[in-house]
RNA sequence: GGCGGAGUAGCUCAGUUGGUUAGAGCAGCGGAAUCAUAAUCCGCGUGUCGGGGGUUCAAGUCCCUCCUCCGCUACCA
């Protein structure tokens, strides 16, 4: 079988995300690493926290803890969350840690050989107060062009002029507040991007089969003004990967750590060193060197399009620039946005629904199956409470939870807790099975290209054929007078039940867990032929009624959570 | 401002390289059934395909223009 790598942009530490982050990258990634598997891929998927940065050195900061025991802590957080939403990741890894500092360094390293890290003398705003250099974004001031108060030192809100922090007037710190701000030289390593943009512009334009969103976005920055711009791969922070090259010191760097955006994509690599290092696994190697067995690995990664330039540009930059035999990315699936009501999710605002309070709600399958069946692929999508409560509602509870029901409570009702023997299949058995050939092949087709929407839409189809079917054959009727056609139509019903436990395992684990206890199946192997697949559970097998499988949303509940998620986390 | 995405039935969305009467799910209306979580199944859609202009035998699908929403714009990550 085929080897798949799989990674999702890996979530920043600062705090729990929402599920607008949630759909964009990792819950993508999961379902598709669990459908490979499925088929009996043999895969690997990673993701990990990206841990380094000002925002969290602030985090620490305002939470009164050391920053690497605030990331550490909410590397544990973020962890059990992803348990939580069951994304199935094979290491859950963490940019902060000692393999990806060296793996980082070592890039650096080889990139300058290579002559493509450059030195740059800067000037940068300095806060003595806050003891930092502060990025444009943590600075505020009165926008020169149209008067605005609080114009960020990148661009004014108000008239969307880009300005540089120099510009403002009366510039200040958004942290302290401090406006003895000084203009500070200072020295940073480059990434010699435009050195490489031939390079990397032809291997874009190789990949015509990647969503549009991914390559015009790769494109723009090639192109755009004076083309792909070197890139500052170092910053003057505590908290990150010392700027080292390889093992050695950097003159002239000391007190220097490499820029988050430059380190945190090279823990791909290195969370599969950790994921090694964790007893998961035995050799990364053939999963990332090319010179090691990953020539025959296809690469995927999931995110969300803000993260594409680095994920298009910078990252294989490093790759391509080090001229080492590391993997490069085979397919990039990114998304666009996830709306809440109206607006934007609003993690500062509290607004919208973050992955804690989701699952304090309800099971993450009912989360799953929205947020997949509605994820935000070729336009920016919206979340409303209404919407999801009709659609968990009708599709969870209604199409596939009542089919459980109905078909494993009339079986026990008439025959008992058994698939019942007797009777035999005929046209109306046929005529399913040709429908169900089709919509597998549609299904499948749909995931291995990744569309999520339309693979929901297929599977719910599926989930739908078995109520028409059982609707038109009506075991309750033929019961009466023929006890053995029933006993066939329940078998083969059953055999759905199973069936469906299967094809529906990477949208809703959980639910396709508790479908293989009550019908107490040994494995969820992905069907060949369907002929068999439908009687795998033979006459005679037990099973037990399951609990029902879905409660429905009430609208007292849809009213309550409206108003709970409307803004204002605590 | 520049670049990109989107604007299709009340709602969420499909609509391949232009080609028969523009589709699906939900909601709504009518009916059937009563095994089941009042669930299911069947039937019903005259929508200016954002506006206008153009190319073509033929355009939701190509070109031009205008309008609206969203994202990105390189030191936030």
């Amino acid at each position: 079988m085929a080897r798949h790598l799989i990674t999702s942009a890996i979530p920043y530490i600062n705090g729990i995300k929402h599920l607008g982050n949630l759909v964009g990258s990792q819950l993508p990634a999961d379902l598709y690493a669990r459908y490979l598997r499925g088929r009996g891929n043999e895969v690997l998927f990673l993701c990990a926290t990206d841990e380094h940065g000002t925002p969290a050195e602030l985090a620490a900061a305002k939470a009164g803890k050391p920053v690497d025991e605030y990331c550490a802590e909410m590397h544990e957080v973020q962890s059990g969350i992803a348990e939580g939403f069951r994304l199935s990741f094979d290491h859950f890894g963490r940019s902060s840690s000692q393999r990806n500092q060296e793996l980082t360094q070592h890039f650096a390293g080889v990139l300058d050989e290579q002559g493509l890290i450059r030195e740059v003398s800067e000037t940068q705003m300095y806060s003595p107060t806050d003891g930092r250099y502060l990025p444009d974004r943590y600075i505020e001031g009165t926008c020169p062009n149209c008067g605005f108060d609080s114009a960020r030192g990148d661009q004014c809100d108000n008239c969307t002029k880009q300005l540089d922090p120099v510009d403002l007037i009366n510039p200040h710190s958004t942290i302290s507040g401090a406006t003895d701000l000084e203009m500070r030289e200072t020295k940073h390593l480059y990434l010699c991007q435009s050195q490489m943009k031939d390079e990397l512009e032809a291997w874009i334009d190789s990949k015509s089969d990647w969503p549009v969103l991914t390559t015009s976005i790769a494109k723009k920055w090639l192109n755009d003004g004076d083309g792909l711009q070197d890139r500052g791969i170092t910053r003057d922070l505590d908290w990150g990967v010392p700027v080292k090259k390889g093992t050695e010191d950097w003159p002239g760097m000391e007190g220097k750590v490499f820029y988050v955006w430059f380190d945190a994509p090279i823990e791909y690599i290195a969370c599969s060193q950790e994921w090694v290092d964790a007893g998961k696994g035995e050799d990364w190697q053939r999963w990332w060197r090319t010179d090691a067995g990953a020539e025959d690995v296809t690469y995927t990664q999931f995110m969300g399009k803000d993260n594409v330039p680095f994920h298009t540009l910078s990252f294989p930059a490093t790759i391509l620039g080090s001229g080492e035999p590391w993997k490069l990315v085979d397919y990039i699936k990114s998304f666009n946005y996830l709306n809440y009501e109206g607006g934007q999710f609003s993690t500062s605002r509290g607004r919208g629904v973050f992955m804690d309070q989701a699952l304090e709600v309800l099971p993450s399958d009912y989360w799953r199956w929205w947020l997949l069946s509605h994820a935000p692929e070729s336009s920016d999508a919206e979340f409303t409470w209404e919407n999801f409560q009709a659609s968990v509602n009708k599709d969870l509870a209604d199409v596939l939870g009542n089919f459980v029901s109905r078909v494993t409570k009339f079986c026990r009702s008439k025959f008992g807790e058994v698939v019942p023997e007797g009777g035999s299949y005929g046209a109306a058995e046929e005529a399913l099975l040709a429908e169900l050939t089709e919509r597998l092949q549609r299904y499948e087709q749909m995931m291995d290209a990744m569309e999520v929407r339309k693979s929901a839409q297929e599977l719910r189809a599926i989930w739908a054929a078995g109520n028409e079917y059982l609707q038109s054959a009506a075991p309750w009727a033929a019961f009466k007078e023929d006890p053995e056609r029933a006993a066939a139509i329940v078998r083969l019903s059953l055999n759905l039940i199973r069936l469906y436990a299967v094809l529906s395992a990477p949208f809703i684990p959980d639910t396709s867990a508790v479908l293989k206890e009550a019908m107490k199946l040994d494995s969820l192997d992905w069907p060949g032929d369907l002929n068999e697949a439908l009687s795998a559970l033979p006459a005679g097998a037990e099973f037990t009624v399951p609990e029902n499988l879905f409660r429905k949303i009430t609208d007292d509940e849809r009213e309550e959570w409206q108003q709970r998620f409307s803004g204002k986390r605590d």
